[in-house]
DNA sequence: AGCCAGGGTCTAA
DNA sequence: TTAGACCATGGC
């Protein structure tokens, strides 16, 4: 059995550098509640539709109807639209460039995500690793399916979380990047094609799709 | 036609 | 503390 940083680098060879969700820490906030059990197709149409006005001003203005139209392709959009409100404002009351804040915020900041209604620990997560540089290992569906198949059985998410956060060191970067590769793995190699070529466990995945 | 999509909340036992 | 119902829309 491979620990995390060997299976890392499987994924590193065999797909390309993996690259990161978003470089502005508040399209990451804002997708990564749109795409709760949704799929990434009905995002990006909400998205572009935005444009360019993706931005805290914009969607803060917005009344919650206004909101809920903008974002109704992506599904559940009351209960997502009340979320990025809630986030909107949370993310306006800090400057995340002082120190008191990095100080005091900062260490508690997965509880103060996990505070808001409609966040849970993968959207918690996902924000705290491609938004705040924070290291916090992203265990999402694809993840837990992606480790069943190749055998190991863990008990529930503290056990796969314990598997990637001990034998990986606590960078914020490279668990973007892991997250990432397991997504291009399970997404647009798996889905597409399970018997890609390139995939060195297709074997063990042709089984348990 | 029915199932799944990068979940989360609430409740009952 | 945990399993299951429920939330909503789109794509195949």
């Amino acid at each position: 059995m491979l620990n995390a940083n060997e299976l890392y680098h499987v994924f590193l060879d065999i797909y390309c550098k993996p690259r990161w969700w978003s470089d502005d820490p508040f399209t990451v906030m804002f997708q990564a509640v749109l795409v709760q059990n949704t799929s990434w197709n009905s995002v990006e149409k909400t998205c572009s539709a935005i444009q360019n006005k993706l931005t805290p001003e914009y969607i803060s203005n917005l009344s919650v109807e206004e909101l809920e139209i903008l974002i109704r392709p992506c599904g559940f959009y009351k209960a997502k639209a009340r979320t990025i409100q809630t986030l909107v404002t949370w993310f306006g009351q800090y400057d995340f460039n002082s120190e008191i804040v990095q100080k005091t915020l900062m260490p508690k900041l997965r509880k103060e995500l996990l505070s808001i209604r409609g966040i849970g620990a993968e959207t918690a997560d996902v924000i705290l690793v491609y938004a705040f540089y924070k290291p916090s290992f992203i265990i999402d569906s694809y993840t837990r399916r992606l480790l069943l198949r190749l055998g190991y059985n863990f008990y529930n998410d503290a056990a796969i979380r314990q598997f990637f956060e001990t034998d990986l060191p606590r960078d914020a970067q490279l668990y973007g990047w892991y997250h990432w590769l397991i997504l291009e793995h399970c997404i647009s190699f798996c889905r597409k094609s399970p018997k890609c070529d390139i995939c060195p466990f297709r074997e063990k995945c042709k089984q348990l799709l």
